[in-house]
DNA sequence: ATAATTTTTTAGCTTTGTCTAAAAAGCGTC
DNA sequence: GACGCTTTTTAGACAAAGCTAAAAAATTAT
């Protein structure tokens, strides 16, 4: 397998997540940056290969086959996360970037190994789970911030969106996984929320609620 | 960079490191076990972008630039060999084609990181020297074990050949980095060897002596 | 039901890195 | 200095993965 069929198997993957439906051509593309007859004629090459159905015009989804290497690169990823941020102190949001690289080494052998020497860790560094050897994935019940009520209390477990610059604004408000957050009023015409972080008071934004789970306590 | 592009720099630098003269096209596609025709290919790219000095039917040499590079290349292979080794518990044997993978993993704060987290080594797994980030070599002096004589002792301190045959070979004789040599005699017909290692006799051929390196004590 | 729009595929071209076969250059021998 | 062998380069082809532009299918609107 070249990186390039692994990068759409992960796509795929991804898209088919949560929806469990097909997944249209453009929408694979919007997500590779890349064109729609590119995107065609990888998925021609990945059902030559048995790891996609594909029906000319009508989407494409994960054989069984296809799904078990998706989640090979998912756990790999995720495990090399891990690995920058426990072992080598990186920050959480510049990791993504390197393990974008380092999913694509080949070798089980390694990714065991490196998923001892971590402990068997179930979750990234940004609460996503890390699917074992067998490509099994345990999820954890998380919801959002934003579907807490007033007085509620969550620890932060996770985050929806993990770009560069979410990451780093939690950063600068001192939010982690782990931290408690409690509810403290929602604001009815912006549904911003004013919340309580350390025994500071915070107000955040609707799009900043809604992309943090969190586990009630 | 290419991951070809680099594996072509690093083959002209390990073909350059002793002889320190121009390296020939043939000499470079049997190191990597592909067609001239490949090679003369590649070395016009290389050229153009200033990391070789070449010209038609007179070899390549590596500029002062693309020295650099090629050691940043060494210098990643290596700290990911001690790394495999050293943390993840690798046999010595098994971590070459996977520092091949490795090495092309695109990010210096990564491989500093990784360096300190090792403890900033100097050798790798075989005792080759690990260049440090400005790429400068440390060369402890080392000699052949077939340029003892009688009587005389040396700590194994690295491996010529790091083949995976020729390391399970020593494996299986005990024979590690550190372990002191003693020799014993020398058979004058085929200059096979006698040592001590461990309290044990062991008879060895000339052919080993030749890769193992010691250091005399 | 037809027309307009959007989505997807096809056709054809480009770049990278490889190959084979043939031509050119270099070298050792007489 | 010519001949023959070896080394190197060139010419031309191919597979992978991308692109643009155009055609075809599907979907939405009238
Ligand atoms: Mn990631
Ligand atoms: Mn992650
Ligand atoms: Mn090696
Ligand atoms: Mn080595």
């Amino acid at each position: 397998m070249t990186f390039s069929e692994e990068n759409y198997l992960k796509t795929i993957f991804h898209l088919t997540a949560f929806s469990d439906q097909e997944v249209s051509t453009n929408a694979i593309a919007e997500m590779m940056a890349t064109k729609a007859s590119s995107v065609t004629d990888m998925l021609k090459k990945l059902a030559e290969k048995d790891l996609v159905h594909y029906k000319k015009y009508q989407g494409v989804s994960l054989t069984a086959n296809g799904r078990l290497l998706a989640k090979m690169i998912v756990r790999k990823h995720r495990l090399w996360e891990v690995f920058l941020v426990e072992k080598l102190d990186f920050p959480w949001d510049e990791v993504h970037d390197i393990a974008e690289q380092l999913e694509h080494i080949k070798s089980e052998k390694l990714i065991n190994k490196l998923d001892n020497f971590l402990g068997n860790p179930t979750e990234d560094p940004h609460g996503d789970p890390i699917p074992d050897a067998y490509g099994k994935i345990i999820k954890t019940e998380k919801l959002l911030l934003s579907e807490l009520g007033f007085n509620q209390s969550g620890i932060c477990v996770g985050v929806k969106d993990s770009s560069k610059e979410f990451l780093k604004y939690l950063d600068k408000n001192q939010i982690a996984l782990g931290t408690q957050i409690e509810i403290l009023t929602k604001e009815d015409f912006d549904f911003s929320l004013k919340i309580k972080v350390d025994e500071k008071e915070v107000t955040i934004s609707n799009k900043i609620a809604n992309n943090l789970f969190v586990k009630l306590v």
